[in-house]
DNA sequence: CATATTTTGTTTGTGTACAAATAGACTGTG
DNA sequence: CACAGTCTATTTGTACACAAACAAAATATG
């Protein structure tokens, strides 16, 4: 194996990538310490609708229904959201923000925008779009 | 608060990357089923560093006390690692590569350049340089 | 030299993350 | 209508990831 084809752990894009999520896991607790990224992202996107089934905000947010399940059952025991199974279609259940839930998503939103902020800080603006740009294309 | 204050949750970076390494994460298990990422690198940096203790391997591959310690469990439970005590410290657990060890990340070392072609294939050269320099500085 | 501090490693508890197996409910097609 | 296939949710098991608390060993400092 020539020197050049050498495997370097630090170049590896997943390496890489693992870094960065870990500096922005810890941006993101030190500015909200109340919960987890995943947490509000659950949070963050069923308020957004208003509603959804477990499984369709799982999709929305990329969890897979195991990972969703323990999102929602953490979010409901804090009273963040509630859930109900469906007339309709009994095997779904409807997920709702509780008034403190919206409460929580508006008073930890603007903390929120602010978390992708100092993680793009290191950048200039242009910089950052193109990251963005970039990141949205290998996913 | 006005529609472009919106917080979007598919702008924020966290959750661009966290996408991102997910399809990473998928790209590795489908090529290198034997092993996670985190077990290839720390397997990777010792067979690099010939040696190392349990700390200092975890801090080289950006792994927390804890977490270090279940990986090295699971490479040694496999006999990819070995580990013992050191004389002259005895804090100290120094790990080394087994030959099976060395003879499984010869064995996967293209393999795992190779996840990291796929995951930036999306890209052109001159994106993935620009990628990778941006993520690095976001680190 | 004695003790305060640091370093290394372990343990416990919580929270993602995913695979695979299961059960119940719905839908589509013959 | 029947029933094969699909969809939703749960459960179990494995593997990171980090915080906090602890013990033992080494080092620094007075």
């Amino acid at each position: 194996m020539d020197k050049n084809d050498a495997y370097i752990l630090e170049r590896q894009v997943g390496f890489v990538m693992r870094r960065a999520v870990q500096r922005h896991i810890a941006i993101f607790s030190a500015l909200i310490p109340e919960m987890t990224p995943t947490q509000f992202a659950a949070l963050a996107k069923l308020c957004e609708l208003g509603q959804a089934s477990q499984n369709e905000l799982g999709r929305l947010t990329s969890m897979d229904v195991a990972t969703i399940k323990g999102v929602v059952d953490r979010l409901r025991a804090r009273q963040l959201i509630t859930s109900a199974p469906l007339e309709s279609d009994k095997r779904r259940l409807m997920l709702a923000p509780t008034r403190k839930g919206r409460a929580m998503y508006r008073k930890y939103a603007a903390q929120a925008a602010e978390v992708s902020r100092q993680t793009l800080a290191p950048l200039d603006e242009g910089e950052q779009r193109q990251l963005m740009q970039l990141l949205e294309r290998i996913i």
